[in-house]
DNA sequence: CTTAGCACTCGCGTTCTCGGAGTGCTAACA
DNA sequence: TGTTAGCACTCCGAGAACGCGAGTGCTAAG
């Protein structure tokens, strides 16, 4: 072994191997990497270099006599420092382009993003749906149902509707209830979802002062709106191409892929995992373990941010076995994230 | 065999067969089912009569050497005239109330049934929503977005919000809007959503006789708003518990379980399987290939349609191995039913 | 440092065998 | 006529044995 710890000549069949691993799913011997190498070089001495290459952790052997496969710190380097990735051909490019500007509405455009995703790359394309808390609240209103149950219409930055039940404590009129969705429109609108709450709480000083019985009442009722809003409903993601994962040859194992399922069903975990590219700004890359999820350990997940005017809305990715296609898979999201952040730009 | 097409012994005998494979999974002998059955037979009658069975295509044997086994003809015999259905325990029935009625938004307790479903059954529960057409719109309501696009906001029925963005042809100004808002809502307020277009077309009758310009233009939004109702958005149905299904040894092959994932998410052929149940007015069965859909061959579905005040709303059920606890599940599901509906009645 | 040679090791697919479970048939029995 | 015991037969599935191919590590020579 020379002085560097990892010379010229390792680095690449470093490469090679992990290219042809993720081609075939083979454990690569000594002899095919000579030759796929290019380098002239006997399978012996390969064989040396991929002992060093051991030792160092970034391949494993499954067992004595198989070839070697790239471990997590494998892939680690390679994805950081070896890959090349090819840019996206143009026809693929104009393709999602006209597919993602086919929908108008912010829900579909999200899901039409996270399938294009799932189609393109064979896996399970994911998109996190823009948090509600940095979003402005437009309107509000409210409607009265039965007795004392109204029902709250809250329209949401631009497009996005949602509605919620409230008990209050005696029975409103619609005109009552008319003038305090008129009065708490005046307060809060263009306001932000997150920052509700303490502008609420200085309305109500400043109501409780004037005694004004309407305005304090209208505060009770927008108090019990937002009351869940920042512990339930966090956020939440469209899943694409889920069962896609099952015809990879690494997800054999029921029991393992249940659990996959069920984490995407639980979303809690995976929102988390996501939330942490929310503040990473760019692409980021999980392989394997990495993650820090059991579920997650045979899978890499790609995730970028997407973000509308220098705006992070959210984070959109896929997630597949670890051993994909990084070189053709990367520009996809990378693209995907910046189509979505212009789809999601209202213009006109 | 005697004169009867199959008598009392031997519907005796298949019923136990099926209870029997129902709890393991086993092909059963003539040996266990001389024991199981408690009829005091030899093994070679029970042969003879499981000759007979096979003959009429109620059991079949999966080879030479295996104990037989129900076919989809023998189930359904099972299930039509040989089941004794027990109740369910009185504190399974409490625990079932107290988890329905703890939601208070329809949505939420259309979901809690579906999970309630899965859990109970350990296999994968499913709620068909109410379908829109059937519920009445309660409120319009028109929003300005940029320029010509406006988002409409329809109140449906009791409590559910949904919202759709439109093109107008010019741009209105927001008193416009809520001029022809006023008007639409007093025309269509009340009407069940299926019929809106009717009533819509009566109304651009009489505008184009009154020569009313503002009431042409509403109504012109109102059709873009109900344009896709019909087409899209039929209906749709929370599911629970897919991934319970994974557990089942019958569900062991990849490729099935692929294509029955990918109906789940299709959804489209569910619906229209559900949607027979609907019409049905009480519990249904479909058993393996009886559902006529090749992803669910493998399957049983139990639907059983929910009504509130007299009127059904929707279908709910669960979806299984083929070989599942029937005598069990029926009661689940039938019970399931009664409470939604309870649930779904708009008291106080 | 590289390479050829060699012995060695594993895993995997194939084949074979063997035992158990269960059947159908026949003949005797009630 | 229905029921039962006996028997030969079939088939599956679990192991064991085997050979083969792929690949390795080591050693010694270039």
């Amino acid at each position: 072994m020379s002085g560097e710890l990892l010379n010229e000549r390792a680095q690449h069949l470093l490469k090679v191997l992990v290219e042809r691993f993720i081609r075939d799913g083979q454990p690569v011997g000594s002899r095919t990497l000579a030759k796929e190498s290019g380098m002239a070089l006997s399978p012996a001495t390969i064989r040396n270099v991929m002992a060093d290459l051991e030792e160092l952790g970034l391949v494993a052997a499954p067992h004595t006599s198989a070839g070697r496969v790239p471990t997590v710190q494998g892939y680690r380097l390679f994805v950081d420092s070896l890959l090349s990735v090819q840019p996206l051909e143009a026809r693929t490019l104009d393709s999602m382009e006209r597919q993602i500007e086919s929908q108008a509405e912010p829900q579909r455009i999200l899901a039409g993003a996270s399938s294009m995703l799932a189609e393109l790359t064979a896996m399970a394309g994911v998109v996190m749906l823009p948090r509600r808390g940095d979003l402005s609240l437009r309107r509000l209103e409210f409607l009265p149902l039965s007795d004392t149950r109204v029902l709250v219409i809250l329209v949401i930055s631009d497009s996005e509707v949602q509605n919620r039940i409230i008990h209050t404590e005696r029975r409103f009129s619609a005109a009552e209830l008319q003038q305090a969705a008129n009065y708490l429109n005046q307060a809060l609108a263009g306001k932000r979802m997150g920052q509700l709450r303490e502008t609420l709480l200085r309305e109500m000083e400043e109501a409780r002062q004037s005694m004004n019985r309407m305005m304090l009442e209208a505060i009770q009722m927008a108090e019990q709106t937002f009351a869940d809003d920042e512990a339930s409903g966090q956020g939440d993601f469209v899943l694409a191409g889920q069962t896609q994962l099952m015809d990879y040859a690494e997800m054999a194992d029921m029991g393992r892929l249940r659990q996959l399922f069920d984490a995407f069903n639980q979303k809690r975990d995976l929102l988390q995992l996501l939330d942490r590219s929310l503040s990473a700004e760019s692409m980021q890359i999980f392989i394997g373990s990495e993650s820090g999820y059991g579920p997650l350990s045979d899978c890499s997940v790609i995730a970028a941010p997407y973000s509308v005017k220098g705006e992070t809305l959210g984070v959109l990715g896929v997630i597949g076995p670890t051993r994909m296609n990084y070189q053709r898979v990367i520009p996809i999201v990378d693209v995907t994230a910046k189509l979505l952040g212009a789809a999601l730009n209202p213009r006109q």
